[in-house]
DNA sequence: CGGACCCTTGACGACTTTCAACGTGTGTGG
DNA sequence: CCACACACGTTGAAAGTCGTCAAGGGTCCG
């Protein structure tokens, strides 16, 4: 075990030039607590697009950041189908949920290529008892999980399909412009279809239709997984103020 | 700041005598460390019915755990409506959330008259510096109201309204068999229909009509908020097999 | 006893799902 | 280099579920 840990500090290197700095935002907020950590943190790994990082059922030893390349979370419920539980950006946490019962709940898998950063439970300790303001950080990267996931429930609350799918929409510009720091007006999903069905709760057709439905109305041009904002206001007032409801005012 | 803390600590009860030491799993699992925690939680507090602890946009300073009774957290969403984004039983962490931001992101009000535990964020802190194994525990805590979450997601995916109802009532019936250690059949809901439809993401309608359904198929006595079930394997069939699925087998 | 609130039930309409067929792009093999 | 297969995405039509609107019943409290 502490061989282990001693392989992964020769191995390591220092998050200091690590391109997460900047955008770590949830995981790690504070770059001098970055340096602490860094001390701990397992090098990073490229990960092939469609591989798995972790496994449903596995036991937790380490919690994962994606440096560069977005995964998803899904579970295999009881009819057999899968559920994405959910998507996640570089400098997110994952795994967190886990800890818990000491198991994965959920299969993570990468969407296209990735590099991961593993942090295993045993370096949190240490770069814990050896800076105490360390578990405020943790707390607050938790904390920024699960209010990730009550938006998400928030957006599941949003009835109409389009309502949905634009609210998602606004979320991944903004993800992408807290990273590149200016306005953006293109979206690269990286996730198919399907993904984005379960993960909203959608049929595929449904999601479909919509991406027509807005791509006809003028606000998006749509060309498989990439997308043009061509009017930002109306994808932003489609959120809350469904079609059906505009067709009942007018 | 300190005298606050140090009136605390005079007006405090040691958690040794809380009726929530068997039952606080998710909060803080090892009794042990609800001791070393006693030392900084707040007295508990009586709340009534309606009351809200706290307030959307609040600034944190405490997390919550409720000793007795039920509570709801909701957001008000731009439109004015509110969404309902979870239910706290006995012993589940409340707030930590709005750590990220250092806002609460949610009201959160009493069901039915409570008694609320305090822990200042500070007091958290405290006991880590103490005992560095407390972190972990904490740490376990925040992965459970995750996990807690990501199984409402994976219960608003349930496409029928029967299902998503009959898995929230099955979960009921886990918590509170959970508590009492004994096999349930009664089941008191501390929430009305309303809250049930804005948790599930249905109509109160829906809400209501589901429930006579399950009644008329023998499965529930329904006398208002209380329930009785008669037939807990046709209850869990429910989860995963709808109605539909059934009636299109036959 | 009246009123307010909560819950239930019915009818209708709208939205989404389902089933089905049709493009389109990509990769493999001839 | 082309042909084919396969996965992915789009579109159409029909059916089903849920939301909305509306009315009625039950319970608690003043």
């Amino acid at each position: 075990m502490a061989t282990r840990l001693f392989q992964s500090l020769l191995e390591q290197r220092a998050c200091s030039d690590c391109v997460l700095k900047p955008v770590c935002k949830p995981a790690i907020i504070d770059p001098e607590q970055l340096e602490r950590l860094s001390d701990h943190v397992l090098p990073r790994r490229p990960i092939a697009a469609g591989a798995c990082i972790y496994a449903q059922g596995q036991t937790v030893r380490s919690l994962f950041v994606s440096q560069a390349g977005v995964l998803k979370t899904e579970t295999l419920s009881a009819g057999g189908q899968t559920q994405v539980l959910g998507f996640h950006f570089p400098g997110e946490l994952m795994g967190l949920e886990a800890v818990a019962r000491g198991r994965f709940r959920a299969n993570a898998v990468a969407l296209e290529p990735c590099l991961i950063c593993e942090i295993p439970l045993s370096a949190l300790d240490v770069a814990a008892s050896r800076r105490p303001e360390f578990q405020q950080q943790l707390l607050k990267a938790a904390g920024s999980c699960l209010a990730d996931q009550q938006e998400h429930v928030g957006r599941l609350a949003m009835r109409q399909a389009d309502e949905r799918l634009a609210l998602f929409l606004v979320g991944l510009l903004q993800r992408a412009e807290r990273i590149s720091g200016r306005e953006e007006e293109s979206i690269h999903l990286a996730m198919g279809r399907s993904d984005l069905g379960s993960y909203l709760c959608l049929a595929i057709e449904t999601i479909s239709r919509t991406f027509s439905a807005l791509r006809d109305a003028g606000i998006l041009v749509v060309q498989r997984r990439h997308l043009r904002v061509l009017d930002r206001s109306r994808l932003m007032k489609t959120v809350g103020v469904s079609q059906s409801e505009e067709s009942r005012r007018a």
